[in-house]
DNA sequence: CGATTGCGTTAGAGCGCTCTAAATCTTACG
DNA sequence: CGTAAGATTTAGAGCGCTCTAACGCAATCG
């Protein structure tokens, strides 16, 4: 027994497959006799449109397809429910795919969105590369969310990276730490930019940056920790990629014997829940998620509605929440 | 310019559509050469199936409807790669939508999912209430996961939290604690049968229960333990409904000057990422949650190929993973 | 009272694909 | 060399819906 379809709707109420139609989609054309009746004999069946039959003769879905490179990292969440706050408003369904933190599997993701014919792409913290974007801007408008790089054809949003990180490094000189140890984002899409405003300034301000090579999960902390211990070159103070890799740190410190912030500051980047937790406490720059998934949602539109063709970008200003984890290097 | 369809890439072939399908569904009966002339066009015109019409035309969709109480509680996240694992293997696209931890919106991501004709719906830790899921599930197959009640028509994906909860008390008792405090999940599907383990387990220690109104979030928490502060009816450990509200409660101990364990101790549930940081390193009952994902694909997949119709339950054993959170009451 | 207007309704084509049945082409065999 | 069997290919209907154009009918008008 398969689902009623609007031919059922129609033989029920004694009407054509058309009035159904135009009820269905609130037409203002009808007689309320012949909608009550169709609302009616629609109740009674359970029937319910089929999307793929209406997105086939329609030309447009009203859809859209957010791929998120991780659901595991809250950071992205808080980007989610601003995209679909904004979507709601435009009357726009968000398919969701999750990236899983590897490009094969993105890459993938993007091709079923396309094949459901969604109208935009939304990128949040994208595993691809540029000419997969370029590919897929192609067939249809794609925003980036998150990424610090330039992504051609594609609209972009992000806060800068490099200021964020110029945040950080201001922060731990002021409180006057002068050895300020960077653990990387690794292959993520946002490291280059941050490790980049992190050497800047650095060196604009006469310190010799240090970079160490993290990834963008609280497992990847350990080994540049464990590096640091070893060879008995601790730092006063670390930034840290983002939120998870900075608890990574903690971690690891903790384990090491080593206290934060008595021993060595931390930064992170995201602020993120964890950060904001009292037992974590963790200074850590800031970035505007919700506006940033809202601002996705809008840009896209108007290349959807009011066919812009000319890529934007748009750069947020991040800012510095300061907490306990971070405190003036201990007297030599 | 609107994509290339079968006929597009027919034409520029010089073969019929139909050839197209079949070679686009690699069919084993088209001879090698045709094959390669279809592939070439379809490349060259960046062709692209459209999955509605597909779909419209098989009678099936090969797509499962995922809906997440929360892409923000990190629980949840685990589950979704289970799920998605494997469902790669029996080559079922997912699609993901957000509950937003809202009875409403998850109704309608239901709505959704059904006109996008899924052939399941995957329920993680839903807000639905059971006539809605009866509703859902009489028109499509339905599992529930994480949910300590029992759903009608559905299939059920838990651990047994009744179980859970008596691990943690007992945990409790046997370092010494008789005054324990469950702070529980207010209206969370999953509250109940973890207060009710909680109090079974308490009574039967012959301790008095306590209960008080929590949450699912590390928001929920504060106000109980504000309240205990207080009414000065702190007790000496303290049973949180899961690690966020765990979180949330040592958050709010701190500020109130009191340490854990030393003062207290606190219990989380689902042993999250949160619970493992080094620097909470939260006393939690752990579910298997990847393997719950992977248990409700196949639970579901009987349905739709095996065509079972009797629901099924499958209640797995939680563990418990101590941590540093939990310690023997101070002496009196 | 016939013609005009406008509202409510419907027939029917078409969206891009799959699938069955039938057509066409090969190949092999007596 | 004719033909049956098998291998390829194709025509055409149909999936459930929308949308245009046209239809029927009652109200309106000169």
């Amino acid at each position: 027994m398969s689902r009623p379809t609007m031919e059922t709707v129609a033989e029920r109420a004694g009407v054509s497959r058309a009035l159904v139609s135009l009820v269905m989609n609130n037409s203002s054309k009808v007689s309320e006799a012949k909608r009550q009746a169709v609302l009616h004999a629609a109740e009674q069946l359970g029937y319910r449109p089929n999307l793929h039959a209406r997105n086939l003769a329609q030309a447009r879905t009203k859809t859209l397809g957010m791929i998120i490179n991780d659901i595991h990292n809250p950071f992205f969440a808080e980007v989610v429910y601003g995209v679909e706050a904004a979507a709601d408003d435009f009357g726009f369904d968000v398919l969701i795919l999750n990236g899983g933190r590897d490009a094969e599997r993105e890459r993938r993701a993007v091709e079923t969105h396309l094949q459901f014919q969604v109208e935009a792409l939304i990128l949040v913290g994208p595993k691809l590369d540029n000419d997969d974007i370029v590919r897929a801007s192609a067939v249809v408008p794609t925003v980036v969310v998150a990424s610090g790089r330039d992504n051609p054809g594609a609209d972009t949003i992000t806060t800068d990276d490099e200021r964020g990180a110029a945040l950080a490094v201001q922060h731990l000189v002021q409180l006057g730490h002068t050895d300020i140890v960077h653990i990387d984002g690794a292959a993520n899409i946002s490291s280059r930019a941050r490790s980049h405003g992190y050497e800047k300034a650095m060196r604009s301000l006469g310190l010799e940056p240090r970079t160490l090579r993290g990834g963008d999960d609280e497992a990847d902390a350990e080994a540049a920790i464990v590096d640091l211990v070893e060879t008995d070159s601790m730092p006063t103070a670390i930034f840290a990629f983002n939120d998870l890799v900075a608890a990574g740190a903690l971690s690891t410190l903790e384990a090491a014997g080593l206290r934060v912030p008595d021993d060595v500051s931390v930064v992170g980047y995201d602020n993120t829940f964890i950060a904001e937790l009292n037992h974590m406490s963790l200074t850590t720059v800031n970035q505007p998620r919700h506006q940033m998934g809202q601002l996705a949602i809008r840009t896209v539109l108007e290349r959807i509605e009011d066919d812009r063709t000319e890529p934007t970008r748009i750069d947020l200003a991040p800012t510095l929440s300061v907490r306990r984890s971070t405190a003036p290097p201990r007297k030599a």
